[in-house]
DNA sequence: AAAAATCTGTTGCTATTGCAACAAAAATAT
DNA sequence: ATATTTTTGTTGCAATAGCAACAGATTTTT
């Protein structure tokens, strides 16, 4: 696989060709888009940091899933949801290049080389979103904060080779990562680091058992 | 898209070509693969099913990911993983077609036709599997047994357009896809009947709700 | 540089959930 | 048809996590 880098650079370099794609700026708070019968979109985040976000019948609000560069999203990647409104807002200034999940299959009739890559491209985009997906369900079906917790450490961990990592966002995104209640996670910190399990510094932590 | 059963049919139809495929019957209770240094595996479940499992360093077993007719799965989709053991076990005897991740990219010397219709009949795969995966996080993330529960019955319930509904799996395994204690589940069940929020004959589920 | 907004850490209280253990029911294997 | 295994329902108890509220720190905006 390309680097990160290279598929970010080329779909930076989408205009309007054989794809009718659109790229859109938006402004930090801006909604980007909203789940609610646009079953064939697909959007990717090319730059800028947006979430989405749930409202469900009780009015509670809960962010459901974080985008970063090169994050593809949308509702074609949503089950048909009836009780939820779901959209994405921008957490930063953002850039956004929309486009139909339909077009992912019809064959242009130059059958052109741009075309080709597109979609691989894309396809690519949405495997690392299952990985993340996947990685993401790990995290959530471990059973108490703590474990939660020493999971995602250790997969930042392995990422990076090192005992010390940092948290990319927030206290209060990363539990909402999790989906457990902040303060709860913040008093499971405490307690690891009580225990002797990390050692910690703003966002760098780091680790010191085996 | 086409039917489920249409590319039902085409996956069986498949025997090596331009694309290097195995395909493997396995027994309820063989283990089909382990998620461990085979980083470019992908899987299709033909037909049958299986669990992905858990061993984490506790030594604790958990069910996260149940995959039927049509899966796609494999390391190849997974997080690189340190910590915990991973392996896909047969719950019932199953039908397996293994083949590359790679072997996705790369295009056949004569471009053929075959070639092309299966990466694309591959892609719609991974996506439905996202929007499976998007489901899951939507029920994880909620912060109650209730919440996942009636989440639950209303996807099901939206699916069917009808207020009765029958659990596919066992009640056992919609704990483990909840991520809940079994038996906190039940009684979470009982208390949603003796509120009168549902009604319930065994596998058969009516929604007394809105 | 000051003001406003957001994030972090803490704690008491309480509701929820997990765990363990068991018996009855149902499904599966012999 | 009988035996064995798996699933289901129940309950008491203990641990965990959510909630609410607040103060101090940090970041962002004006």
């Amino acid at each position: 696989m390309q680097s990160e880098e290279e598929i970010s650079n080329f779909l930076k370099s989408i205009e309007t060709r054989c794809y009718k794609t659109t790229k859109r700026s938006f402004f930090k708070g801006e909604t980007i888009t909203t789940y609610l019968e646009k079953r064939n979109q697909l959007c990717i985040l090319l730059t800028g940091e947006a979430d989405l976000i749930r409202y469900d019948f009780n009015g509670n609000k809960t962010i459901i899933g974080q985008f970063s560069d090169n994050s593809i999203f949308g509702e074609a990647l949503y089950p048909a949801n009836t009780n939820n409104e779901l959209f994405v807002l921008a957490k930063t200034n953002c850039e956004v290049l929309f486009f139909s999940y339909d077009n992912l299959w019809v064959k242009c009739r130059q059958n052109c080389s741009f075309h080709k890559e597109f979609s691989e491209q894309i396809n690519k985009l949405i495997i690392s979103q299952v990985v993340e997906l996947n990685t993401r369900i790990e995290l959530l079906t471990k059973k108490n904060i703590r474990d939660k917790l020493l999971s995602y450490f250790d997969i930042l961990s392995s990422k990076k080779l090192s005992k010390t990592i940092s948290i990319r966002f927030t206290f209060t995104d990363l539990a909402d990562y999790l989906s457990v209640d902040r303060s709860a996670m913040t008093r499971e910190l405490s307690h690891l680091i009580e225990e002797g399990f990390i050692e910690k510094k703003g966002k760098k932590i780091k680790l010191l058992y085996n």
